[in-house]
DNA sequence: AACGGAGCCAACCGCCACCTG
DNA sequence: TCAGGTGGCGGTTGGCTCCGT
């Protein structure tokens, strides 16, 4: 524990710190301070760059706005596939994103992820209700920009409703139940508790497979990147059987096969195209 | 020109894990 | 062992900007 400062007391603590948007002169003093003395204690960080912000505060602006190593601008077209694929194996796992995208900060990913992605996917489901009111294909142009033809609505539909008949889907994921007339939930919202454990379907597609059949799952994040991993869902799924969803701890995962993730993100496989297994 | 709604994004909040005395 | 400080994280919010009417 930090030993009180002398001389503080509860009225100094008190000590009204700044909230709000940063002055230009605040980033001033942050930065100077930073190159010269480099990251330590954030509070004393605050205190001894003569800010009168909270060492939290100060942490944040660095990181997300003041750091010399971070990238700015919009999201170039090869980011923004990562971001989809890597959030539909880490969820909302933002600084693990993050780590994998050089000069983008959580918050840009997560902010970009809310505002963009997630209108996107929203679009996906307002098509999807569109197929379930006729027969016509969808136009599925806006999934993507490069590559997106081959989504198949229907059986991605089949899918999820065949995991939320068995239980696999966490009704606090998805808004509403999984019907005919609101079929669709993004991938990521598969994630019941056991997000931990999918894995995209990765032999030349990408989806998810509901099958649960065994054979896909998602390295723990414990693991380290460029090592192997091994999974296997056989005895989770048993075990979600018995306890219902969302009481299985990711350790009881039993290992059986590996999987790189960096091989896993470095696949060619065109974006948005689903290939679900129908449950047996 | 004024207004309102939508979208974006910086920053805050609350929680948690870890550390240290 | 415990209490309190700190850092890290994801969720949320509020204000600014843009755009359509």
């Amino acid at each position: 524990m930090r030993k009180p400062e002398v001389g503080s007391s509860a009225t100094h603590q008190v000590k009204k710190m700044k909230k709000g948007l940063w002055s230009p002169e605040e980033d001033s003093r942050l930065m100077q301070y930073m190159i010269s003395s480099g990251q330590g204690c954030w509070s004393d960080v605050a205190k001894n760059a003569g800010l009168q912000r909270c060492g939290k505060s100060c942490r944040l602006r660095w990181i997300n706005y003041l750091r010399p190593d971070l990238k700015r601008g919009a999201f170039s077209p090869q980011e923004e596939e990562l971001i989809i694929r890597f959030h539909s194996i880490l969820g909302n796992r933002w600084s693990q994103i993050a780590a994998r995208l050089p000069g983008r900060t959580d918050n840009e990913i997560k902010n970009f992820w809310n505002s963009t992605i997630k209108k996107r996917l929203k679009k996906m489901s307002d098509t999807s209700n569109l197929v379930n009111n006729s027969s016509s294909s969808p136009d599925t142009s806006d999934l993507s920009n490069n590559t997106t033809s081959s989504l198949e609505l229907k059986d991605i539909i089949g899918s999820f409703m065949s995991l939320q008949e068995q239980g696999f889907i966490n009704p606090s994921f998805t808004n509403t139940p999984i019907t005919n007339n609101n079929p669709f939930p993004a991938p990521h919202m598969i994630s019941h508790p056991c997000i931990d454990d999918f894995t995209p379907y990765v032999d030349g597609l990408y989806g998810v497979n509901t099958g649960l059949q065994g054979e896909l799952y998602f390295p723990p994040l414990e693991c380290q990147e460029g090592d192997w991993y091994k999974a296997d869902i056989n005895s989770h799924v048993a075990e979600m059987k018995t306890n219902g969803a969302g009481n299985v701890p990711a350790e009881s995962m039993r290992v059986e096969e590996y999987w790189d993730l960096d091989q896993l993100m470095s696949t060619e496989v065109p974006s948005f195209h689903f290939n679900f297994k129908q449950s047996t």
